[in-house]
DNA sequence: CCGAAACGACCGAACGTTCGGTAGGAACCA
DNA sequence: TGGTTCCTACCGAACGTTCGGTCGTTTCGG
């Protein structure tokens, strides 16, 4: 992991990786300029653009690794899994593990879809990458709801509100805060099976060695307090 | 509520709040500009600045206004409910109801606070109310622990989860999708009831005439699709 | 005939991006 | 060993465009 954006002996593009990370999550795509970018990591904005093509294709480039990543995880933890509510509990335990150990990662990815040109060959692989991921959900859905394992008003519904609820967790969670990172990952599992009416059942965390690695998530210089109490 | 954007008939300084709302939803309050906010009521960029201080305090203006009302409804709401199930039964229907309702307003609401300057009187006074609404959902998750009707790991975390799944509404539904508003909100109060271990009870929607009126709040013109199977 | 509403023209600053140039080091040949 | 040739990594300066915002003027309903 990048800890000295600005020191040179560490790969520059690894440093500017890690600088849009940061700066596109707290700001925004459209709010950080190329010339904030070169600021972080000691360079001039002509500079940034000897290890990048665009900035669009620098953001395209961090949202897709980053799917990728979630993706490859994903696959590799549900290979190992059981029935139905297994597979729902790893589904819920590892996005929200994600999102809290990579929180600016995620929210890059998570909300600046927006920011790549509509019908770019950038953006519509990332929307591929992302269905494929929800296909995952999705599919452990429909295969609970036909053995009977869960009971949903409304599966697309059920998916959406869990998938909110995990994804959240970049906007608030702080490894120094009330809750250790597997109870909030079990007591996130316990709602989502209770959402489904699972039988309940002992859960366990996820494999945290197995997540993805998401790798230019910065180090946590990220300590403005955050939504509650906050002053954000 | 404005239905032509365009249309000088109606007052100037509504459909440009109206245009405000509709454009800082779509694309960001960065990514928006004044010539585009003229472009969409057919003015130039200077015949803006006559109804408008500066962008800023026009993204100010929407968001006071809407948090105002989110709060009095809110408070209107609780004014009639009984003990903490009761309670937090309305704050989640009401907020997922509102950002089901309303959802390109109340998506600026909840994801433009950090464009507004730090410091500024304006963003210290939105940080005030929502520190104001977020009170009700603290007071009510900490009564119903102290009086033994909930048993919860972590009351922030809890009440977390639970804001980000009634606020996530906004992203994905459609009133012409597979659910009723009254659908979703009963499911949303269960899962939530759940989730605190709440004894089981009949809960009733919200009273959807005490939602707050956000006024500018466009008309669904927004019928490009959404996450689900969504190429956004 | 007055005030509100909107316009065209413009400002300085910042934007993403490009270009020519250069410092420094490795690689090669003599 | 000295000289030539590359290449990577970056800089300073500038490009054309767009930004938020201002100005003086015009239009026009009451």
């Amino acid at each position: 992991m990048i800890t000295d954006l600005t020191d040179p002996g560490t790969d520059a593009h690894e440093r500017i990786r890690t600088a849009a990370v940061l700066l596109f999550a707290r700001q925004g795509y459209a709010a950080t300029s190329i010339r904030d970018l070169g600021r972080a990591v000691n360079m001039t904005n002509a500079g940034i653009y000897h290890h990048v093509g665009s900035k669009e294709a620098l953001l395209a480039d961090l949202m897709r690794v980053a799917q990728q990543g979630l993706n490859s995880a994903t696959e590799r933890m549900l290979a190992t899994a059981g029935g139905p509510s297994d597979r729902l509990a790893l589904l819920i335990g590892s996005l929200t593990a994600v999102h809290a150990c990579a929180p600016l990662t995620t929210s890059v990815m998570d909300g600046e879809l927006r920011s790549l040109t509509p019908g770019s060959a950038a953006r519509d692989e990332i929307i591929v990458l992302r269905d494929a991921y929800e296909a995952h959900w999705k599919r452990t859905l429909a295969d609970g709801v036909a053995e009977g394992t869960f009971r949903v008003a409304d599966q697309k519904l059920t998916r959406l509100a869990l998938m909110s609820m995990c994804t959240g967790t970049s906007e608030w969670y702080r490894p120094d805060g009330d809750s250790t990172l597997e109870q909030v990952c079990a007591e996130f599992v316990t709602i989502g099976l209770a959402a489904v009416r699972a039988p309940v059942q002992v859960t366990t965390s996820p494999d945290f060695s197995l997540l993805p690695d998401l790798p230019w998530e910065p180090p946590d210089v990220q300590h403005d307090p955050r939504p509650d109490e906050a002053r954000r």
